[in-house]
DNA sequence: GTATCCGTAGCTAGCGTAGTTACAGACACT
DNA sequence: AGTGTCTGTAACTACGCTAGCTACGGATAC
């Protein structure tokens, strides 16, 4: 069993929003870049939003745009906000009367949480900036061989 | 999303196997220890057969037996035996009119990779028979507070 | 006042898991 | 040889989660 794209969607979001220079990007434009439906975007934007990832503005030119520097933001922060909860699934009531029934949850839960937490630390290694300067590097070598530093338009 | 319990519930029986002293136990046995159908610990027995970590004898006082020493088989190995694959699921076909969609699989696959592999290295070190000595030793001082090291029944 | 855009609800289709039953084949025991 | 045991595997159901889609109220800018 896989993770769900929403931690993949959310990096590629909120690169998107780095990108802009503050300007307010809307959900469209982001779907258009994801290739998908708008309302997905808005659904992952959510919870982008309440881990305080992201803010929006209402109406005409209205959009998102990041609540914090994209150095400040690391893929852990996007992982923690879009997969919340334990990583591992236990299982539950197992039986009492067997020693390894009887104490194997927690001490699963110990070594899994620990698990977890280096999947964490490692993704807290990479930040959204770093991201984008890869994505512009990368605009730049391929458009441009002579190399100038263009802000590449971003849609 | 979380991942299935098909981790949790391998540490368990390999825990269970490495509890028999080399005695086969049968798929029953270790269904009434997880408190499940017999038919689904043998579709997850057959993936840690897969990955080398169990044998099995069929026929009367037949069952499964660890094929190498508890010492020797970390979470890290049944994670990979019963999750294989990527952990993230990553999102297709981004736009790639779009710098940030024309790099962002690759770039994401690179740090989720690292992450993942962070996370093995951490299960990495535990071992079925430390989580064997943890539930033989609560075992005994539950039911047994003058400490012998009698073995337990497991069941 | 009108167009834009978010937040959110509701619905559908698809996938994977977990539980259950069933059965063929391998094996041990008598 | 016959019988009972146990695995390996298939088939089916029920459930939950995701992802895609449409729609609409409310906030905002012009």
């Amino acid at each position: 069993m896989h993770l769900s794209t929403r931690a993949a969607v959310g990096v590629h979001i909120l690169t998107l929003l780095a990108g802009s220079e503050g300007q307010p990007v809307s959900s469209e434009q982001v779907a258009g870049s994801v290739n998908t439906n708008a309302a997905v975007i808005r659904r992952i934007m959510q919870l982008l939003t309440r881990a305080g990832l992201v803010t929006s503005r209402l109406g005409t030119g209205g959009g998102a745009m990041l609540a914090r520097p994209a150095r400040d933001i690391t893929l852990a922060d996007v992982y923690r906000a879009v997969e919340p909860g334990a990583l591992f699934t236990l299982h539950e009531k197992p039986n009492p009367l067997c020693p390894v029934g009887r104490c194997i949850v927690p001490e699963l839960d110990r070594h899994f949480t620990r698990a977890r937490r280096a999947l964490e630390d490692s993704l807290e290694r990479t930040t959204i900036a770093g991201i984008l300067a890869v994505a512009l590097r990368q605009a730049g070598a391929t458009t441009n061989s002579s190399g100038a530093r263009k802000r590449a338009k971003l849609a």
